[in-house]
DNA sequence: ATTCTTTTATAATTTTTTTTAAAAGTATTC
DNA sequence: GAATACTTTTAAAAAAAATTATAAAAGAAT
């Protein structure tokens, strides 16, 4: 048994026992890592496998290096448990956030801690080989620079903009120059297990494993940036749909009387209400004179972006928040359809837009109010997001441990 | 161990060893349950239980009455293999079927057949203690014509129109009146476990078991009768939200300028189209002496309901044909909202409506072309379920089933 | 007729659990 | 402030359960 065991899973020609094994060790190692330390006897009711049995796996997990005896812990009345947790530093994952205008990256300890981070601005997303190389360059200087050897790095987690198949490691909308889809090309240059995903699905990762959504079962997760996205949690599992395409709620229809918008329809919810929008709105009003604090980045030849925006909102620049409240109002006009429709316990606004706070829930529960049947809109809390602009890196940790300890 | 160890889950104080016994068990069962008579190598990979033990288990199976031996079966280039089969006498399941104004019942064998089945009309459905006795009353003397004993009976299926919390047991939206809610009033006179759920969502768990939704893992149940349900089927599993209101997909914004509906709200999918409003509009027009078919009702005093609508629409009534298309028109918008959330394989449209087959799925699919991204519904199959009426009786049997042979 | 399959039964072995006991505490009482 | 009773944790032995390995039975294919 080599410490790969971890992600060897569905081995073909294997013995059955050795399989089961996997499993065992699997469960006690997914307990530690979501729980933290624990004693033999709490692993035992966990995991409900016989205490002998679980003192003999956790002695082998030991040996392996993948465990650490932690010391007695305290009594509950009784003789001091022995406590173990994973060692962190067993081994790594790392995590790639590849956005429109922005690469993060980061490497994480079996501890959930980054141990390294950075993000590289200026790294335009498009889709070239010359992208795919120099992404992957990025993550190689990554890994030579931090000297950590390559087999201790458990995967790579990607989360990327548009329409992504995870089950199948393709993104369509992005990068679809890689041969074989984005996953297999990226694990085969790097040789490592890869895990892809859409942004906002990653958030919802993210959300579940470290977030608000933790213990919760039926979560909605909007990403508020440039664009609409939305990860959901349904019966405390993703949602993906058939092809990876659920969650475009950007492109549901809100006026039918409305705009066009880039998509072909009419009348798309992301016409209404979306940072791109407010941002261009913002700026055609500052062009036409309107006095706001935003009107200084103009005359000291800074760019009006989304974050600017958000800024001069926390700043109570008066003309910013109106403009924000009106999106609200058709950002909770769609919330109501998927409340209706899903009967989420909680709403979380991340992207950009949820650095504003109070600015966002507020204007957008009143929306609710009125658009919403009371009797199932008092059910779903709606919060912004604290992981914030960590979220979706720190969805790809979660979407690699949730895929690396899963059972069965 | 008793005969009673399928529904006998989650007991508390009884051995490890007991309830693994019963896992074992249940899995067996509920293989051939869901795929009907195999043998003992067959229930093994089915199972992942060694040769041996399920020879043993199945062996304790029979010796209960359980299982039967039908004989040895074809070979397949060896010995030809024993096989066994649920002894569909072995118990039975009651399948209740509540609607607004009839009541269905069913008495179902472990084979899923209905070895008795009752259409009672006029039985309106009323918020009274008084419904709730006639109700009793008719599955008891349901029961009692049968001459089945009472310990036969695994279990009651409910389904229900409304807001229903099939967790709790509780119908909200109808016979609130029954203390404790309607499952435990029901199961308290009856002396039998009741299950309960949504009429939409029982028929979406009834398609997935034996309609078009087999094997399939994201399908959405439009329950078109008078009013629009749906149930959903997500990651294979049904969806019920966080109190079970989930599927109200009838109060989804549509039309921001349109009517009020009765829930309160302005432009609500059900204003636009729904059974209701489909026999309004004809009802209408007739009074003015509009030429149809259905004019000849009210000549000859006879009511024009759904039913009449959907049969003249069969017949061929050009106008019966343009007023469902147009109502199909905003249908087909409602779910495009659907299939760019959810990304689901299939849509299966049942109630009443359902009966009239391509002329709602053509005008259906027309307007989903014309509203949808293509990417998207382009992976939708749309089509009419073949259990038409049947499908909540078969759901509440699916959901009986689910419920007792559902592992862990 | 012989060889090859598949199925099933039995025996041997391994795995896992239950049982029992020991170790190491806490709480309480005198 | 010890002594005693009661807990919880862990280790070891005994028992049970489940699997693997083996063999036999029954038929198919050549």
């Amino acid at each position: 048994m080599r410490p790969q065991f971890l992600y060897e899973k569905n081995l073909q020609g294997v013995a059955n026992s050795v399989k089961r094994k996997q499993e065992q060790y699997r469960k006690i190692v997914r307990h530690l890592y979501y729980n933290g330390a624990a004693s033999i006897a709490e692993i035992v009711k966990a995991v409900k496998i016989s205490q002998p049995l679980v003192a003999s796996l956790v002695d082998d997990l030991m040996s392996y290096g993948m465990l650490l005896d932690k010391g007695v812990g305290e009594s509950i009345g009784g003789r001091r448990p022995n406590l173990f947790c994973l060692n962190s530093e067993y081994q790594y994952v790392i995590g790639v956030d590849i956005n429109l205008h922005t690469l993060n990256l980061a490497v994480f300890d079996l501890s959930n801690k980054q141990i390294f981070r950075e993000e590289i601005k200026y790294f335009d997303l498009e889709n070239s080989e010359d992208y795919l190389i120099s992404l992957i360059d990025k993550i190689e200087s990554m890994i030579s620079h931090l000297g950590i050897p390559r087999e201790k790095f458990l995967a790579v987690g990607i989360s990327i903009p548009g329409l992504v198949d995870a089950k199948q490691g393709l993104s369509h909308t992005h990068l679809s120059v890689a041969e074989n889809g984005l996953a297999h090309f990226m694990g085969e240059r790097l040789g490592m297990n890869v895990l892809l995903d859409n942004d906002a699905r990653t958030m919802a990762l993210g959300e579940k494993a470290f977030g608000k959504a933790i213990d919760k079962e039926n979560v909605l997760c909007l990403n508020l940036s440039n664009g609409i996205g939305l990860g959901m949690i349904l019966n405390g599992e993703l949602h993906s749909g058939k092809n990876g395409f659920a969650g475009e709620f950007g492109h549901i229809l809100i006026d039918p009387e409305g705009k066009l918008c880039y998509c072909g329809k009419i009348g798309c919810l992301e016409t209404l209400t979306s940072g791109k929008i407010l941002v261009k709105n913002i700026r055609e009003a500052v062009d036409k004179g309107q006095p706001t604090l935003l009107a200084n980045y103009k005359k000291e030849n800074r760019k009006i972006d989304l974050r600017a925006v958000v800024e001069a909102i926390l700043q109570g620049d008066q003309f910013a928040i109106d403009q924000l409240n009106q999106m609200c109002e058709y950002l909770g006009k769609g919330l109501v359809t998927l409340i209706h429709l899903l009967n989420p316990e909680m709403v979380i606004i991340g992207g950009k837009i949820a650095h504003a706070g109070k600015f966002v829930i507020d204007p957008v529960t009143m929306s609710m109010n009125k658009y919403a049947m009371s009797r199932i809109s008092s059910e779903t809390e709606l919060v912004c997001s604290d992981l914030l602009d960590d979220s979706a890196l720190m969805g790809t940790m979660a979407n690699v441990m949730r895929s690396v300890l899963s059972l069965d």
